[in-house]
Parts: structure tokens; sequence; C-alpha cells
DNA sequence: CAGTATCCATTTCGATACTG
DNA sequence: CAGTATCGAAATGGATACTG
């Protein structure tokens, strides 16, 4: 664990274990749902094996979260840490807006994007959409999201399906959409984003492909 | 600021300010009220003040502090870290129980417990309360809380006002009556604590001399 | 009171390669 | 897939003394 505050007051006890680098972010992972090494670390990519291993092993040892062979689950005590997460989403999103280059990673986007479908208001039979971000290099520039009834898969790789749907976007943009930072149509119109395919599909595209879950809070007024 | 984790996450933005060690109990601080460099020292009394001007101008430069001559004042931004303090003040006090010895210090209790008097309840006139904690050395044993309607008062010694009440205690069980971890009247019984004054006095007491705000958060069931 | 200055021991973390 | 092993660079922060 990190070092003591020597202070008897419940938050710096909470901080003791919670303020050491990625721990926050890996419980956000496994309130997510994963579970699995490696499943975490592609929510988390720049944490090394073995940093990770340790913080792990440290929120073990703290009661936070259960090891089940090769599953890491959270404990009561790490389910509760839900408010918490919550809390800093709400305020990261109201007052840190501003997003270096470097933080706008494609393939944490398209995790993202895919956890939240709606597989329950999926189009029956198979629906895909197609990323495209015309501004990062051809190696990460396309994805295909491939939506059944069933369940949601991504590939950086062409899945050869036929394409229902294309997104061409800046990738700066379609983070702030994502993060309900700017509106889809503001974007459109703006000519950061075009969306191709079908009016039915792209009417109802909302409903399934859904956004962060923090995008509806309300942001500060803007004081000028 | 603190490394960033180069991911758009509202967490992992939240984060990068404030998972470094001390800022989250910096801003504990300042939300109970504290304003000036050597009020917050005393409420983060093992922060290097070095350290501790280094994470307020980091704070000032986040827009979550403002300086205004000798006072730091939380902005709007910094006021919406209450929540996020909050919950990890519930969350601390329901999932990490053991304290340990350095965790006690006697002198952060007395000034909680002067923070959190209800002057409007003081009864008229001036009460004098002498804490005594038997298991602490001589040196920060004794401490007077002097309170009128006007406000409260910690002395390290003896202001020379008559005692009204006195309460002589293990510093541990003080502080667990504080945190609400067990109940005045079990400590009592179990002789870790002894309450002297008059009857009337010792009755009103929980009225003016609150315990900590989280005190009364439902504690996990014990499942055994 | 409100900080700065200095200095170094220690930790921490990232990168990378490797193993069962 | 699920981690360990190793190593060195960087920074973190604790202690202490000092200043306007």
């Amino acid at each position: 664990m990190g070092a003591s505050y020597y202070q008897f007051c419940p938050v710096a006890k909470a901080m003791e274990l919670l303020d050491e680098r990625w721990t926050l972010l890996i419980i956000r992972e496994l309130l997510s749902g994963s579970e699995h090494f490696n499943e975490v670390r592609r929510g988390v990519p720049r944490i090394s094996p073995t940093l990770l291993s340790k913080r792990l092993n440290q929120l073990v040892r703290a009661g936070v979260v259960d090891k089940r062979a090769d599953r890491y689950v959270l404990t009561p005590a790490g389910e509760e840490l839900r408010p918490v997460v919550d809390a800093l989403a709400v305020w990261g999103v109201r007052w840190v807006g501003e997003l270096g280059d470097r933080d706008l990673d494609p393939k944490l986007l398209m995790w993202d994007v895919r956890r939240n479908i709606d597989c329950d208001a999926v189009p029956a039979g198979r629906t895909v959409v197609l990323f495209s971000f015309r501004d990062v290099p051809a190696r990460d520039r396309h994805w295909w999201l491939v939506l059944t009834p069933g369940g949601a898969d991504v590939c950086d790789v062409d899945p050869g399906y036929e394409v229902s749907v294309t997104v061409i976007a800046d990738l700066r943009h379609m983070v702030l959409i994502w993060r309900g930072d700017i509106r889809w149509q503001d974007a459109v119109r703006a000519g950061a984003v075009e969306v191709q395919g079908p009016e039915a599909l792209r009417r109802t595209a909302p409903e399934w492909l859904r956004l962060s879950r923090f995008a509806s809070v309300p942001r500060p007024e803007r004081v000028s």
C-alpha cells in the first residue's frame, strides 16, 4: 500500500490505498466488468504488467478485490467504490475539459463504445459500423464494430462483412461526442464528422450506440 | 500536476490531478473551512511546507483553488470536489477500520472536535471541557476545550478557567467514538472512557459536542 | 505568519524481455 | 493467457534550515 498519512481521518485512510498511481483506473475497469488480467490491461493499456500485478495484489490484500483462479472480482468493499469513481467521473467531465493529443486513443474509444452498446436495441441481423478516423495514422485508422442482438465486437481489421454505416471523423471530435462535450449534430454541421448509411439506421443509431454514461452530466455554465 | 495517464476518460483526467500524495487531504481541509497556509498545515501536519506550497500552487494552476493575498479559497470547481471527498470518507469509515497507533494524533482529534462544536447549542456562559488521554505522554495528554456561545477554542495548556466536564479516556477509544466506530456508552461501560461533571451537562453534551459528520454512516454488517 | 531553499535517500515507475 | 524478472532513469518527497 501507499505510505501512511498517520491520520485517523477516513479520507486519509481511504487515500492511503487509493491515491497510488493507476489504482482507481484499475478499479474503474473492474467496476465496468473486466475480470481478467489482460482484460484490465486493455482498459489501462499504458500500465506495465509488473505494476498491474502489484496493484492488483495490493487491492486483494486490502480486501477490495477477490482473486478466484484467473479472475479478479470486486468484493463488497470494492463494489462500494462505485460512488467514488462516479463522483470523480462527474467532476472530471465538468472541470477537466482539455484533452491532449496523447489522450486520444482510438482503441480505448472503440472499447468504450463497444462496452456501451445496447444489445437489446440493436437492429435484427448484423449491423456493421465502420469508424474511420481521418487524422489517425493508417494503422489505427479503421475500426469495425460488428453488432448482432447477441453481442458486439470490435475489429481493427476488416472482418469482411458488408458495412451498414460509416462514420468518418476526426478522432478528437469523436472523443468529444463520446464524452458529451459536443453533440453529434454540431460536429456534423461543423464538418468534423460525417455519417454515411441508410437514413433509417442513422436515425435509430443513438438508441443502440450509446455515449458515455457521463455524457449527459450537465456542464458548468460558461461565465464570461 | 501528476503524470498523465494519456486517457480521455474523465476519471483518469481527474486523477491526474487528484491522485498525488496529500492533494485530497489538502482539499478536505479547504472544504472544512481552512484558508491560510498554516491553518491547512494544522490539519495536515505531516506535510512539509515545501510540499504544501507546491500542492497549493498546483491546485491554483488547475483552477481548483483561488489565491487571494494570504488566503486560499476553493473555486466552484474546488467546491464540487465535496462529493468526491464525502464518498471517500463514507467508504473509508465503512471499510478501513484498522487504525495504527501512529494514526492517533490527539491534536488532530481536538481540532476536529473543535471544528464540529455546535456553538448555537453550547450552554450559556463558559463551558470548559478537559480531555485527559491517560495513555498519551504528558506533553500531549491534556486538552482544554473552551466553549462560549460565540466560539470554541482549544488549548494544550491550562487556560485557568474552572473545568466544567472532564473526559478521561484512552486516546484510541476517544478516536473511535469520534469516528462513530463505537458508542460513548459502550466505551464508558467498558471502562475505556470516563466522564466527570454535572449530570445536566453530561446529558446535553451530545448536542453541542458533535461527532464526525461521518460517525452516523451505517457500517457493513459483520458477516461471520 | 507565510512561505523558499537545499539536499539527498528512497521510491517509483516505465521499458523490455522472459517464463509457465 | 497470465503473469515475473530485471534494471536504470527520474522524481518524489521528507527533513531541516532559512527568509521577507
